[in-house]
DNA sequence: CCGCGAATGTAATAGGATATAACTTAAAGC
DNA sequence: GCTTTAAGTTATATCCTATTACATTCGCGG
């Protein structure tokens, strides 16, 4: 999992893949101390190059953290996708919401990165971050397993994507000590899956009937 | 609303609240750019000081932002108490949640500031910080108007929060665009309020007939 | 196989931010 | 009124981003 950075080898001139070398030493860096705790210089020089070089990849900080959020997306896509996949009892999008938890608590430094900051909003439509955030929100459409009636399926899809996020915040920010305490991180989560569950079948029920009635 | 910004009087040795006018300066700074968006060196100039000077009245940049987080969630508290005093046909919850909403776009720089950085869970307990965000989530406690059955009231508390914390959130990174721009922010806000609504009466329904069936 | 242009890296440097140290001014208490 | 101390200033060290001008190597067409 933890690739090792891949420092310049000595008596070279060139990296060989120094663009892909930074995001990746950017993500471990930001596993901890979040976006502030990547420093251009800093990897530099881990990677064995010098402080400048980075900006013949990078034009500045914000576009290596753009860069660096798109992969990070891509990692989640990935685990997510990896969580619904693996057989179990539990429904898709349990499996989904509790994968996606995980994510976000244990490597929450890359979740801040993520959603904390503005760089999402800012990525223009067809841009790589852009495309890798789409992905994310269609697999978590996918794991309602809701057949397309109207717009109620990517509504419940926003709903339970933003509760989850709200748990994942609030988890971080230690809000599930003191009197709190006594409802896990999980079985919230397990709450909103549920409530979610819910209200699909009972929006399709109802859409159903308008469409018989109106035939 | 919009404090001016205090600067130290010509020909004067001492500003004279130079504490608070940082953070109040600090706030509008905040208010676009977020936590980035907040250089000391730019406050003191503002406030017709030293660079230094501010380093008299907070240990580091971080003892800073801390002050100003804090000062932050005092108003959200100010914003979401008016809320819920004035009269309206709707219920408090639901004021409440939609002056939630209304604060978190409205202003913000200073909710990410509030909600994406890790100062909040830094926050010893007795601190400043903490006692102003635990006033916050009092509100919410408030706003449910149920009585307290063990930790239910708590529980959904917590769930309506980060509901709301996560529907600000996705509407900030512009994620009601598209497809999904079919549900409104107030409409799903309003989704969480009803659902909550419903989960409580149900949970106190049920409380009450365990303990009479216990007697 | 060679030469040339584009890509990639380096050295030097400017500019801005945080933070500290040593010194100065004025306010407050006895 | 004198002293202690809180609050502000100047000077400076350190770190980071970013640019400019120069150097090296890769790869491709002739």
């Amino acid at each position: 999992m933890r690739s090792q950075l891949v420092r310049k080898p000595e008596n070279t001139y060139h990296h060989g893949d120094l663009r892909d070398a930074l995001i990746k030493a950017a993500l471990r860096e930001a596993e901890q101390g979040g976006a502030e705790a990547i420093s251009i210089k800093a990897l530099a020089k881990q990677l064995g190059v010098s402080q400048p070089a980075p900006y013949r990849h990078f034009a500045d900080r914000d576009a290596l953290l753009t860069a660096v959020t798109a992969e990070a997306f891509r990692q989640l896509s990935a685990l997510l996708r990896e969580a619904m996949a693996k057989p179990s009892k539990q429904s898709k999008l349990s499996r989904l919401a509790q994968a996606m938890l995980d994510f976000g608590l244990r490597r929450n430094g890359i979740y801040r990165l993520m959603f904390a900051s503005r760089t999402v909003s800012c990525a223009a439509k067809g841009s790589e971050l852009h495309d890798a955030t789409r992905e994310t929100f269609a697999l978590v459409i996918e794991a309602l397993e809701a057949p397309a009636v109207g717009f109620l399926r990517e509504r419940q899809a926003l709903k339970i994507w933003a509760a989850l996020h709200g748990v994942v915040m609030l988890a971080e920010q230690g809000l599930f000590t003191g009197e709190a305490a006594h409802a896990t991180r999980e079985e919230l989560v397990e709450d909103f899956v549920n409530e979610t569950k819910a209200a699909l079948a009972a929006a399709i029920k109802d859409a159903r009937r308008r469409k018989k009635s109106g035939a």
